[in-house]
DNA sequence: GTCATCCTGCCGTAAACTGTCAGCAGACCC
DNA sequence: GGGTCTGCTGACAGTTTACGGCAGGATGAC
């Protein structure tokens, strides 16, 4: 496995070497061609490294993802945290305490930006149910858009069976009683709309938004006191 | 980089599973082949993973005790588990999927006697429910003996209001829809039983116990397919 | 505009990976 | 001891992947 090993290395310069640095310095610091250092580069970013390129200045590594010893991917974490949600229903009071404690020191540990969509994309709500039926659309494309904040295009059919489109941007999924539901800024009726996931017909992913333009979400999710967002 | 990929979700799967696990059910879970399985644990030895590989029994991972800079108590474990738990039963796969191996990740990194134990005594099921009354035993102290295979002895009112001292060895406690339960070996009826915790009247811990001597609890916990088992 | 740099696509070669087949050795049960 | 399950290794062939070289496009600093 020298290619494994040549990865490490490149992380290793990124951190030792004064940013910005240039590709030709990077494949002379671990022996590889030009071409092939982009390629290295971009399976770090694939591993979810952080790497800003500027074309005329060189490579910077803004964050450091690479090994905290426990490193979880989004899914880890929101899985974690829904499963804590669903753990805060028990009544149970030293269990869930100590279960939010445990996630606050995971989070705590991930890089800035994997933390603050963690934060901002917990509304993964739990209500105690049983079973419930598989949905038709990707759940997981879904869950994308929600961290990537990327809204999306829905048909959607509401109880009057009515099928319209829809322009949402996505908050959170809700896993509820029987249903799933979509939490989401509705451009069409321009306001918050819960969605039942069994009733979207169809789902693509459409540009990326800013959480900043929900009004609410802000001061409904983190809580913050600060007057002007991020 | 499937491979690499593997590799991961091979460690993975060496902490997730009860030791000793074979080979062929590593090569199962990992899509790949006995062969290549037998290459990929070489790979995995050559980075510095203490596998241990005995013939008639399976794999044994013992982990790297030296770095645990997550560290996190036996409350904060438990937490997380019973939270897997309730999470498994939402029905999202790949949720339950990614919390599975978030949590086999973090109890990897726990010295070996405590990793033992989360496996062992993670007989918190759950059942979906809301409210319950408050137990009027000490539940830490409970919890702790499930912990350290410490028996416990206990006061215990049946449902015909008979009240009888018990010394029991506690497997775990079950979350279940408005009442705690105590699964336990009971020394005095010489099988399982479960007991509510609101009818224990009184709780004390006893001397220690090995789960071996609790004859289908090995069977029932890792599902081995030998023949005396089950 | 010029330059430096990031970034991508294509192609041919070499290396690495993988599955199949075969065989040996140790541990456990009868 | 025999039977069975399992870890472990070698050899071979097919496939995949990594890699370097080249060309070209895009972006930002000067």
């Amino acid at each position: 496995m020298a290619r494994t090993d040549r990865l490490m290395r490149l992380m290793t310069a990124l951190r030792r070497l004064p940013a910005p640095v240039t590709a030709a310095r990077l494949a002379a610091e671990t022996g590889v061609s030009a071409r092939q250092l982009y390629r290295d580069i971009a399976t770090l970013r694939a591993g979810g490294a952080l790497i800003d390129g500027e074309a005329g200045l060189g490579y910077t590594l803004t964050e450091d993802t690479a090994l905290p010893p426990q490193s979880f991917s989004r899914l880890e974490i929101e899985a974690l945290m829904l499963a804590q949600t669903a753990l805060s229903h028990l009544g149970d009071d030293t269990l869930t305490r100590a279960g939010r404690d445990a996630l606050a020191r995971i989070v705590a540990t991930l890089p800035d930006a994997q933390a603050r969509a963690a934060l901002h994309h917990t509304h993964t709500a739990w209500h105690p149910g049983t079973a419930r039926a598989a949905p038709g659309i990707d759940l997981d494309l879904l869950r994308t858009c929600c961290w990537d904040e990327v809204s999306v295009h829905i048909t959607y059919r509401d109880r009057q069976e009515r099928v319209t489109e829809r322009e949402v941007w996505p908050l959170g999924v809700s896993y509820s009683e029987r249903t799933l539901m979509l939490l989401g800024w509705c451009r069409m009726r321009m306001d918050y709309r819960y969605f039942h996931v069994n009733r979207i017909e169809s789902l693509c992913a459409g540009g990326s938004f800013r959480p900043q333009r929900v009004p609410l979400l802000r001061a409904h999710s983190t809580r913050r006191a600060r007057g002007s967002g991020t």
